[in-house]
DNA sequence: TTATTATCCGAGTGATCGCTCTGGTTTGTT
DNA sequence: AACAAACCAGAGCGATCACTCGGATAATAA
């Protein structure tokens, strides 16, 4: 167990101690970070101990608390970078044309996201302990429900649903984001396929869209007459 | 860490070393079982060792090793009884008449589910590592996905989507499930409310069924005359 | 050069871990 | 009452944990 300190610095546990100012350590970090990750991936979050991710990335134990202060900040800053760069992409793009393409736009972005590692993607949103990354997961997630409720703000004209804005906004989110992760950690395989965005794309479009009847591309619509009374 | 034994039952890591014959077993288990839920929801999987669940529970740490072979077993089969109890629930009610009442019980069971125990719900979805609930997860899952794909194939005629069938049933169940849980771990209050329940009824209806052209309940069909040619 | 700062290292410490083993207590059967 | 089976208990073992500390080495500044 910690040692439990007089009074220093318990502030922030998942902050790193300090910056890496020359290139050597930059690299250090990094190679601390990719350990963590491929052990991570490959036994899990319980067999990540600070040793072992040291001994793994070549560097000594002390090294590694030179920059964190215990395992889940590494963990911590794992995912801040990752989200990070998934945020960057997300926010290219978002200018599309229609709704529709913004949607794909989205739906897009996150599968090809998890689907480029997707033990990792779903690792860190199951293993990790919510609270070593609440507070990164935070900053960005407002940001991004902010936009949300702005867009479905002014273009409400054309939307379908009566649910309150903010809402709506957190129920798309969860909804993209929490499905794309159901399918890279159970099946992983779909994320390369066609199927999971399209059908993606469609649900959203036709839960959040107007006029969405008249069924996607391929099929001539009102002809096959079968049916019921 | 484990002695590794020559030979004996490492086959099923998980699964329980006996069952409880008399009435105080039965209890002891079920305090084993209790304890490690409210420590996993009060301070996380890592804090729970069998010493602590042992002194929690009130039994002696001899006494869990009696019917659980390690911490990981504790929490499988309390999954396993989770999973039951929603399972049996899920079940019961599932011949409604119309395709969009079976889609709402699906749902709300779900969602009244996690409303019970939020905290509990979303750690054994989330901090519990994905080994010890695996075969857990497999029995039901199959079942259910089987039963769901059964459905479709009766009903397809009703319903809008042309991907593969068995890939729509995979991509609802998770899309419910996870959404579900997304909500439990982040947002639980809205487990209570009214919009998550009605939006992702809506949402399904409105992606799965042919004629749901019509929004949903609170408006006359066919009257207010604003559909396009 | 020298002084200063940044970086790296790993043996060692005390705490905690999962778990066994021996022995006692309760319950059920005859 | 006598016996067996089921059950409970907890001291303690070896392994592993997170983490510190003191000093060596490398980059930078003077």
């Amino acid at each position: 167990m910690p040692h439990a300190e007089t009074v220093p610095q318990a502030q922030r546990p998942y902050a790193m101690r300090k910056l890496p100012k020359q290139r050597r350590a930059a690299l250090t970090v990094d190679a601390i970070l990719e350990a963590a990750a491929r052990i991570l991936v490959e036994t899990g979050y319980a067999t990540a101990s600070t040793n072992r991710i040291a001994e793994r990335a070549g560097v000594g134990i002390g090294s590694l608390y030179e920059y964190f202060p215990g395992k889940e900040a590494i963990f911590a800053e794992l995912r801040r970078r990752e989200m990070s760069k998934w945020y960057a992409r997300l926010r290219t793009g978002l200018r599309s044309a229609s709704p529709r393409e913004v949607i794909r736009h989205i739906v897009t972005t996150q599968v090809r996201f998890a689907a480029e590692d997707p033990r990792l993607y779903a690792a860190l949103e199951t293993e990790v302990p919510r609270a070593a990354v609440a507070d990164v997961q935070g900053a960005i997630q407002d940001d991004f429900l902010t936009l949300s409720r702005a867009y479905l703000e002014n273009n409400h004209d054309l939307l379908r649903p009566n649910a309150p804005i903010p809402f709506v906004a957190e129920f798309l989110a969860r909804w993209v984001s929490t499905t794309v992760h159901g399918f890279a950690m159970h099946s992983p395989r779909e994320l390369d396929g066609e199927h999971l965005v399209n059908e993606l794309v469609d649900a959203v479009a036709q839960y959040l869209l107007k006029d969405e009847a008249g069924r996607d591309a391929s099929s001539e619509p009102g002809l096959a007459g079968r049916s019921p009374p």
